[in-house]
DNA sequence: CTCATGTCGATACACTGTATTGATCCATGA
DNA sequence: TCATGGATCAATACAGTGTATCGACATGAG
């Protein structure tokens, strides 16, 4: 037997980590959404079959969290600033921008507890910010709920972009015209308040809304800090 | 031919509509989660094949809005209570007691806009409780900002309960011992804001913790309130 | 050089949402 | 009364999914 005719040895696999693994599950989702993700695409995406990602992770559901917890590095800040009112509207912002970057992580954001070290670190920021302020309690309380504003807040935007999106109209008209659907809805008399809301109320951006909720909440914050 | 010869007819088909669909649907996901519904199995469901949906819903998220409202109609009170604070934070809790008996609801709620019947009636109802005590632009913001902090703390509630659930500890010891994956990161030292919370919080349970974010959320809006 | 080990990928399975197609029924017009 | 048109429904089909199983093969030890 010569060499003409062996085949030539099959191309030594392509060495493989978590980190390659969930950056290819990244790129896809920003891409085309969770739902682009599949694990045969993202084991194509390395040149690998579908099975040899079983080695890395054993569900799907695992690859999601890890991909939840890589983005959330992005919410990390690299230097905290010195008062707690804006170290934690910080966090707020920036978590509402990582997903406006990657849409995806709306709809797993909240969903599972995030466990991983970079959600962990966010926590421990959130935390971190109150130290020394008020009681363990209390900064618990504050966190939960200023960390339960911002999901179910941005969680609302990325709905109505996505619904703008699908609809071709801008935010600004869905406002208005909230297209005819509602508009025959609103025809109805049934929703008298309702319908005063969609016809009067200024239009503010999504950003300007979502802080201006912020404020409020965070003035609850301020509120209990200060009764201590 | 004699009639023996004949086959019998084939059955008339059951009469269909959405509210036996959506109904078998939400059977189906309230036994096992929204990834047993399929509409292969809310068909067999009512003796019928699966593409018999397909005149009454064109796709399957769709299904899923029509869930959505249905149960939606828990949501609102028979009678609404005078005082603006009181109606909100019945609507509230009555938000997280019917997540809590649908939990799928959790995975659903807020990730599209609810413009069903019960859904806008839902936010009716919400914001008729502020009618006439600010400008419509105060009470959208506030409106908004409740139900971000409603859905976002419910999710996690719920999100923490699977979680729970899937490593079969309490709620308790969940928080206290918090499994052996985050004692570990606790013990690396590098969250030690979390670790003080994890050791001295006060467990307290979802309802009252809930609860308690909710007021300071219902403070909020009454500063706001009172300053018009 | 041989053998055991453990890794990799092909195959397979049960299942999904949905398009297409063909049969079968009812209501209508002649 | 019969024929015909149109609608309704079920069967089949397709491309794709997550994952279990298993055979082959390269690599390390003896």
């Amino acid at each position: 037997m010569t060499v003409w005719d062996r085949p030539e040895p099959p191309a030594r696999p392509v060495p493989l980590d978590r980190e390659r693994i969930v950056a290819a599950a990244i790129a896809l989702a920003d891409e085309g959404g969770l739902e682009a993700v599949s694990l045969r695409k993202v084991a194509a995406r390395l040149n690998a079959g579908p099975m040899r990602l079983y080695g890395y992770i054993s569900t799907k559901e695992e690859l999601f969290d890890l991909m939840v917890d890589a983005v959330q590095a992005e919410i990390l800040p690299e230097e905290r600033p010195g008062d707690w009112r804006e170290a934690l509207r910080d966090l707020a912002h920036r978590t509402r921008r990582t997903v406006l970057r990657h849409e995806w992580l709306a709809d797993l954001l909240g969903g599972r507890p995030s466990l991983g070290p970079n959600g962990l670190a966010v926590t421990e920021a959130t935390l971190a910010a109150l130290d020394g302020l008020a009681d363990v309690d209390t900064a618990l309380r504050a966190v939960e709920m200023v960390s339960a504003y911002s999901t179910g807040a941005i969680r609302r935007e990325i709905a109505n972009l996505r619904a703008g999106r699908a609809t071709g109209l801008s935010e600004r008209d869905r406002q208005r015209a909230a297209g005819p659907h509602v508009t025959r809805m609103l025809a109805t008399g049934r929703y008298p308040a309702l319908g005063r809301v969609v016809h009067d109320a200024t239009h503010v951006d999504a950003e300007e809304s979502f802080a201006t909720g912020l404020d409020w909440v965070l003035d609850a914050v301020a509120a209990r800090l200060h009764r201590t």
